[in-house]
DNA sequence: ATAAGAAACGGACCATGGTCCGTTTAGTCC
DNA sequence: GGACTAAACGGACCATGGTCCGTTTCTTAT
């Protein structure tokens, strides 16, 4: 939303320019609240683990209602999928625009291989939160959509033809948390895990 | 458990031989609860749909207490997890003794591709159903196992070579309820996500 | 048949996610 | 600055999953 302040000379006209369906803008308070409230939970998480994280608990730390933590978030699930946005910002920012292999400058195929570890490593990292986020890590979780755009990106990029959307999904998908949880059941090791991803990596790319 | 009628000349001796570990066998009026639980809950389902399935409703439902209701079952999920496996048996028949090429005596090849689609239409039939057993949908889910398993053994006959359990992983994620999720969100009709997934299956075959 | 012990039962009770609505507060317009 | 409106607030309230423990029922041994 553009905010032009009020022109002082006549002719006073609109003071407020609403870009296409741009949200109504956050209320002060409200803005304020929502800080505070993703304060209060990450110190949760940080002290007593993601299970202590009650949307009570959340909502006393912070200072707020009950009501309130659920107008911001709508759901505990809403809560910890913003959470989990936040803490991959900076594995985000790595992608785009850290070193190489991971962020730009390396090979495709490497750029490849570096997003495939460090994701399942991220998503090792932040399964707890990832599963208390639901559906909602899917939804809403901007974090997805960044992923999956990055891994179209790469396989195009290796020359690869075909539904990119739908192979995408089915490479990332063993990297994902519920695929995980099958997998950790058998104590699969992490390595293993990862050798077996490259291998279909190599198959689906066709090298 | 194999349990011995008394033999009933002389030497009255054991008449249990629990095999192994063997857990000691459900008491009579367990096991008829067990049975009017479950009955009950698909009556629920039949009725009003899985969300309708409370635990007191269903306890109510059974002329039963809700404690009971979690002995047998632990939990919803749990609960959900028993109904899937319940609904999933017909299916496990048609694979193992149906008629091709789901069934033996087709090409391993026509076998998977079967197999994918009619995985594909049956997690998209049973997806409540999976979601509201959650995690314990791929825990005690024999259903899964057996999913995993079958799969291992065709892409054996077809001669792939590598870590086929984790090839087996890869290649039924993309027919799982919690990646079908992130798919169907963006609209896309099945027919296309059938036609992704083989062209997957042909990239980790090699054909 | 009876007694003893183990297992199952049932429903009151607790914790927590989620809703509702009367009250308060941030913005806006004069 | 004061009035007005829409939005945000807060916490009582509800629904439901899950636990606990005193009571009842099955099973086995005598």
């Amino acid at each position: 939303m553009v905010v032009v302040t009020r022109v002082s000379g006549e002719m006073s006209e609109p003071v407020l320019l609403p870009l296409a369906d741009t949200p109504p803008a956050e209320r002060r308070d409200a803005a304020r609240n929502r800080i505070a409230l993703l304060e209060a939970a990450e110190r949760l998480v940080a002290a007593h683990g993601v299970a202590a994280v009650t949307m009570d608990a959340v909502a006393h730390e912070a200072g707020v209602g009950k009501g309130t933590v659920f107008r911001r978030f709508d759901s505990r699930e809403g809560l910890m999928a913003a959470l989990l946005n936040h803490s991959e910002t900076e594995w985000q920012a790595s992608v785009i625009s850290g070193p190489p292999p991971l962020g730009p400058g390396a090979e495709p195929w490497d750029r490849l291989l570096a997003f495939g570890r460090s994701r399942l490593e991220t998503t090792i990292l932040h399964a707890e939160l990832i599963r208390a986020a639901g559906r909602a890590s899917t939804r809403s979780y901007a974090a997805y959509s960044f992923i999956a755009m990055h891994m179209r990106y790469l396989l195009a990029e290796l020359g690869v033809t075909g539904d990119l959307q739908l192979l995408a999904i089915a490479l990332l998908a063993p990297l994902e948390a519920p695929i995980l949880d099958q997998v950790e059941l058998d104590g699969i090791p992490v390595d293993r895990v990862y050798a077996g991803w490259v291998d279909l990596a190599r198959r689906i790319v066709g090298r």
